[in-house]
DNA sequence: TGTGTATTATCATAATATGAAATTTTTATT
DNA sequence: AATAAAAATTTCATATTATGATAATACACA
């Protein structure tokens, strides 16, 4: 299904693109000659390219450094993004049921590049939960959603390399047991990860479809290990199911 | 200040980027015919770019009608931009002090292109007020933010046309007109829209810079136009310059 | 004021991006 | 079902566009 399409003849669009993509939240400011590094690009050919996207608002310079940073027109489009998804449109009426009815927070997640980017969240009415991680990326190895997708996107499974960091003593590290963990998850429908991503984090999760019976996402709930306790997290599995069930557009 | 630099050698990557901005609330989602014939390109060109554009993630395909929609990776791309923005970081409690104090919606605001976009927001007391717009794109010349900015940056003055849209019967549209408003705004320190955006709804506005004078963007506050007499404008005008002063970075 | 470092400009070259045309797939109509 | 019409995708020869080595300039720091 999803193919990791890798074009030709488009060298310099997926070289602006993969720029936009050295800044991260360590490294929110990069110079010219850092970002030709990073990018292993020619410093004429990133300055070239940073040009364009700060034309487009995509980059911005700080005025007083020249150092470069993303731009508002990053943020527009970014929000535009957000807003016209329409798996999040259909999904928030169903997060919203479930943070109720559990109590815990519910969230759609989809898979970018090696992880799993939160797209949409409600809160559950406990006082202690995660909360205001939209937009936030978490490793697919180590997360309920990224295991539910991996288990029913195969391709997916396939690019992970054989080792994968180690988040907490719990965190599935290897390949072969990531392969026994995902029988378990198909046979069973839904997947757990019980203080893997981090300690005391404990959260339930399950694949979403689309019409054509394509993967689209998962949806996941979670909270404080102490309160997810195996019978809950059954039971939270049962209502993930019919969620899921009710996202899918047949319905 | 702000320039609009336009490259020259990168046309590929300007093209992808205008290629994503075709995407509105509107019409969240194009086929390639559309695409092509909306950004005038020739077909083989934009569906080059598109798929090197959902390579990246940055644009995704409805599995079903196999229409294009802007994509996961721009959204952590824009959620990114958000997060790392700093000026964003250090205006956030400069808003949630004026939203208290002046008890209406108060905003942040950058530039691009031809409009002023809404980087953050804290919403007021009251219970009327506007809310979650963060990520929307107002026209400069009928919100007092875009007039704050434009009153000091001629550069993006001078790229307004002659005539403007009429958004309400108050609406500014000539830039003859807008030339007294700016001078008047200089004079004054800060901006007012009254139901110059919408009927009902009126705002004041400052702009706001950084250490080495550079205009950065603009704050506003702004709530229904009944409660936003010319007295309390004036209020919100002083407050709005002590907002702007604690903003500059030198203090 | 000098010295090293980072940024920006120039330009010949070749590789990349282009678009016309042909092919295949999908959708609509009968 | 069969056919027509429209849309999407692929191919490929061409020249325009992007590239990067080199040079010039601006900047920071001593």
């Amino acid at each position: 299904m999803r193919e990791k399409t890798a074009p030709k003849g488009a060298q310099a669009a997926l070289r602006a693109i993969r720029l936009l993509k050295l800044f991260s939240i360590e490294k929110p400011e990069l110079s010219l000659t850092e970002v030709s590094v990073r990018a292993d690009l020619n410093k004429t050919t990133a300055h070239r390219l940073l040009r364009a996207l700060e034309s487009e608002s995509l980059v911005q310079r700080n005025s007083i450094t020249g150092r470069y940073s993303l731009g508002a027109g990053l943020m527009a489009l970014g929000v535009q993004a957000l807003s016209s998804s329409d798996l999040r449109r259909r999904a928030r009426p169903i997060l919203k049921l479930l943070a109720r009815d559990i109590g815990e927070t519910a969230q759609l997640e989809v898979p970018v590049h090696d992880g799993m980017l939160i797209l949409d969240e409600v809160t559950g009415r406990h006082v202690v939960t995660a909360t205001g991680n939209i937009g936030t990326h978490w490793p697919m190895h180590a997360t309920s959603s990224g295991k539910a997708y991996m288990a029913f996107d195969a391709s997916t499974f396939d690019q992970l390399p054989e080792t994968f960091s180690s988040l907490t003593k719990n965190t599935i590290t290897s390949k072969v047991l990531m392969k026994t963990e995902m029988d378990r998850i198909l046979k069973r429908g839904f997947s757990e990860s019980v203080d893997e991503l981090e300690p005391g984090y404990s959260c339930v999760g399950i694949a979403v479809f689309d019409a054509l019976g394509n993967i689209q996402g998962a949806l996941s709930i979670g909270g404080p290990s102490h309160r997810m306790t195996a019978e809950r997290r059954m039971e939270i599995g049962v209502a993930l199911k019919k969620a899921s069930d009710r996202l899918s557009p047949e319905y």
